[in-house]
RNA sequence: GGAGGUAUUGUCUAAUGGUAGGACGUCACCCUUACACGGUGAAGGCCUGGGUUCGAUUCCCUGUACCUCCACCA
């Protein structure tokens, strides 16, 4: 073994060793149980940071341990580069738009740009040492998976489950799609507040006056006395001169403003549902293209209409007063623009009526850590809309249908011909009602209608179906908290529909990576750290440490301190591997006699039963720190004690060395599976003597082989432990003299009481910290073992 | 406004109904034939206020702070 351990060079030729011996594929043939794992795709966006590096080690834990217990490990990979992500990357890129090239030019452009990204995120997560079954990547955009995509769609129609409609969507006028509640956030923004009067007894105060010639009702509280009298009477509107109905509905805060709302269609949620609610007129004064369609403003956007109308109101003496507030609106979470609401013909998923179901098939998955649970209950009881899934962009899944040119009927594909392209493929047969003439639907699917299907992905549904009787459902999904609400819950939605089942037995919820600081990394903050720079400096296995280094489901700050402790430990991994490899050649595997021995492989049983349930529990954190905890005491304790015997040829203290650093190996392997492999191959694999005596057959580490309980002389391993604590207290007391550790003593004196306990293991006591001569004397305090050392 | 989570030394992070372990940093000592990218030792900590208990950092309640999600914001 080289003296020095060298992460950049031993990584690059192990990842060669698993690929060459196709050490992670899924056997297909196999008849072990299988355990499959559903992981996020990430999103083809930008750069992988640390925040990606934190999760998805966490799962790879996993996927190692499972492995190594013995199950056929189904682990894929999926890359998400469909939808306005991506077309964003690649509008940046080019410094151009959708709308500015084309449909169909940039529908290519981006198709033609999109492979470099995906090759750089798939060598990335192989350096990470993914153990992922690559052959079984998978891409959202790839034809297969619109197939899948597109087959649900077709089916959920089949069981009536879509439907389409015009309704209010919220709308980017910057990126001209409709959006989802869930692409909303909250900002503070500073705005006027207009106090506008409508009549004398009617003033309102408003933020968009720009919607007034959408306004179709005035609202006030039951409750307000002043208003009271008004209800019923109709008010004109300033400057459009309409009369619009006051009504009272109890949505209304007196005590915000006049206590008196216009109703415009739409500028916020509540005028949605006072709409529906008193069926009201619908005045669309904002187009598609985010500009104002009413005469009045001639087409201007609406930020220059706002000015507008306010210098129109003024001039006329509408205005009676205006005040600078701050106040928190809706905004697009991708680019912070302001949403709008506009009416169109939409596709939805019904799923209102479902909500006890969704939450007992939350209640029949298994969640780590339980309290995730709560949130995804949350969500389904809050749902107040139906899925909408269309989207007015370019670049993703496209919907399976034309519409008639005559009849406007829409013509749903067939399904062996999917996946299928409206602009490009045309249905096989006319339109029931005579015509041939078609007009693809414009819109492309939400992406999530498409990621919440990744267990039918993984199974290939509709592809040719080949795993869905062997991973579904899937044993574990792994993904963050902050998408439980649409990932999760979506995939448990479309599960139900398509499989009439759980989309898997198992959810863990990991937390985020964050900056040093402690807050999330984001573009804008300017705080994201990418891997590579301490991937090259320290290694994947390190960074691995760092990832494993706080408990499933919180949040971490990266430190490059912590990345520092992972190579410390690998150094001395390595280095411990060393000695063994010049002094432990030669060994004897029959039982040892030495308390000291049965000392640390009673500690090493306890280790390998803690790990393990901690490990079964998901709870990779606390079976990493057991394993570290007994490694630590191994090198420093144990090794020191015994190291006079190895070099005296005791092949019983040799052996039991070189056996618990194998089990050590082993159980630490998930963590840094890079130098575990590399130790592995080169002390261990080519000791056919060694691998016999432990009945280990496995070419990889990480092919099995997870360390079973081992018999051990309890009594004997107690006695180990009052002799450990009788050679540590001559080491302090050396310590506390200044003796080096090494020196010999003439005599050390131990308290009476000890006397019998340390029976038989007096020799090992005077051996490890070279002392001739033992004596006992006297009584000592509570903890205290060694009275004293002499020269 | 609602829901969930978190609060441990200078920093990051565990465990625990009987005053807390590790890492980095700091200080002291030691180049002991695997490792100075090392070893031995030291100093240093449980957010506030209640309650339960013989005893609480740990359980319960309250407050405060921070994080995440949801709703609202005319």
């Amino acid at each position: 073994m080289e003296s020095r351990y060298n992460p950049a060079a031993v990584e690059g030729k192990i990842r060669e060793f698993w690929e060459k011996n196709q050490t992670f594929k899924f056997d297909e043939n196999s008849s072990s149980e299988v355990f499959s794992i559903d992981t996020p795709p990430p999103t083809v966006s930008g750069d992988i940071h640390m925040g990606h590096v934190f999760s998805y080690s966490q799962a790879e834990f996993i996927a190692r341990y499972k492995r190594m217990r013995g199950f056929n490990v189904f682990y894929p990979f999926g890359l998400d580069n469909n939808g306005l992500p991506t077309e964003i990357l690649i509008e940046k890129k080019f410094d151009t738009t959708a709308e500015k090239l084309g449909r169909d030019k940039f529908v290519e452009l981006v198709r033609k740009e999109i492979g470099s990204y995906n090759a750089a995120y798939v060598e990335l997560w192989k350096m990470l040492g993914l153990s992922v079954d690559w052959s079984l990547l998978y891409q959202t955009i790839s034809p297969d998976v619109q197939k899948v995509s597109q087959k649900s769609f077709l089916e959920l129609n089949k069981i009536g489950r879509v439907y389409r409609k015009e309704a209010p969507a919220l709308f980017c006028p910057k990126d001209k799609t409709t959006v989802s509640q869930m692409e909303l956030k909250d900002k503070m923004l500073k705005s006027k507040i207009l106090y506008l009067k409508f009549s004398d007894d009617v003033t309102i105060a408003t933020t968009r006056p720009e919607l007034l010639p959408s306004c179709v009702a005035i609202f006030v509280s039951p409750e307000d006395e002043k208003h009271n009298g008004l209800v019923g009477k109709e008010v004109a509107v300033p400057i459009f001169g309409n009369r619009v109905k006051v009504i009272a509905d109890r949505r209304v805060d007196p005590a915000f403003g006049t206590g008196v709302v216009m109703c415009c269609t739409f500028g916020d949620q509540t005028d949605i549902e006072w709409y529906k609610a008193y069926n009201l007129e619908l005045k669309i004064i904002i187009d598609e293209k985010g500009r104002m369609n009413h005469p009045y403003y001639n087409g201007i956007k609406i930020k220059e209409a706002r000015e507008k109308i306010i210098g129109d109101l003024k001039e006329k003496g509408y205005v009676i007063k205006e005040q600078e507030i701050e106040h928190s609106v809706n905004v697009h979470e991708r680019c912070d623009t302001e949403i709008e609401f506009i009416v169109k013909k939409q596709w939805y998923i019904r799923y209102l009526d479902l909500k006890e179901k969704f939450l007992e098939l939350g209640n029949s998955v298994k969640w780590y850590p339980g309290h995730m649970k709560v949130r995804y209950e949350n969500w389904v009881r809050g749902l107040q809309w139906d899925w909408s899934i269309s989207r007015q962009r370019y670049f993703g899944v496209y919907f399976p249908i034309w519409y008639c040119k005559n009849c406007g009927e829409p013509i749903f594909a067939d399904e062996k011909d999917l996946p299928v392209d409206p602009f490009v493929d045309k249905p096989h047969e006319n339109c029931s009602c005579g015509s041939s003439e078609f007009e693809p639907e414009m819109d492309i699917m939400d992406t999530w209608a498409t990621s919440s299907l990744t267990p039918e992905i993984n199974a290939r549904w509709g592809i040719d179906g080949k795993y869905v009787k062997k991973i579904l459902p899937m044993s574990l999904r792994a993904q963050a908290h902050d998408i439980i609400t649409f990932w999760a819950f979506n995939t448990i939605v479309k599960s139900y529909f398509h499989m009439n089942q759980i989309p898997w037995k198992t959810i863990i919820i990991n937390g985020h990576g964050l900056d040093p600081k402690g807050n999330s990394m984001h573009k804008s903050l300017g705080n994201v750290i990418l891997p590579d720079a301490y991937l090259k400096k320290y290694g994947a296995d390190a960074l691995r440490y760092w990832a494993s280094s706080s408990l499933l489901g919180e949040d971490n700050s990266f430190q490059e301190k912590d990345v520092i402790t992972g190579s410390r430990l690998i150094n001395k991994l390595w280095n411990l591997s060393r000695f063994v490899e010049m002094n432990c050649k030669e060994f004897d595997s029959s039982k040892s006699a030495s308390v000291i021995d049965a000392w640390i492989m009673g500690r090493l049983d306890r280790t390998i039963e803690e790990a393990t349930i901690r490990f079964d529990e998901y709870d990779y954190f606390n079976a990493r720190f057991k394993v570290e905890e007994l490694f630590w005491g191994f090198a420093n304790d144990y090794l020191e004690f015994v190291k006079d015997r190895v070099y005296n040829k005791d092949l019983k203290a040799a052996y039991t060395i070189k056996f618990v650093l194998f089990k050590v190996l082993k159980m630490l392997s998930p963590f840094m599976p890079f130098v575990a492999e590399e130790i592995y191959q080169q002390v261990f694999a080519t000791d056919q003597k060694f691998l016999e005596s432990v009945g280990e057959k496995h070419r990889s580490i990480h092919s099995g082989g997870w360390p079973n309980r081992i018999d051990v002389n309890a009594a004997d391993g107690k006695r180990g432990e009052l002799a450990v604590d009788a050679i540590i207290g001559i080491r302090k007391k050396k310590h506390d003299t200044g003796i080096a550790l090494n020196e010999a003593l003439s005599k050390a004196v131990i308290y009476k009481k000890y006397q019998e306990g340390l029976v038989g293991s007096l020799d090992e006591v005077k051996e490890s910290m070279r002392v001739r001569e033992i004596v006992f004397d006297g009584e000592g305090e509570e903890s205290e073992i060694v009275k004293g050392i002499e020269k």
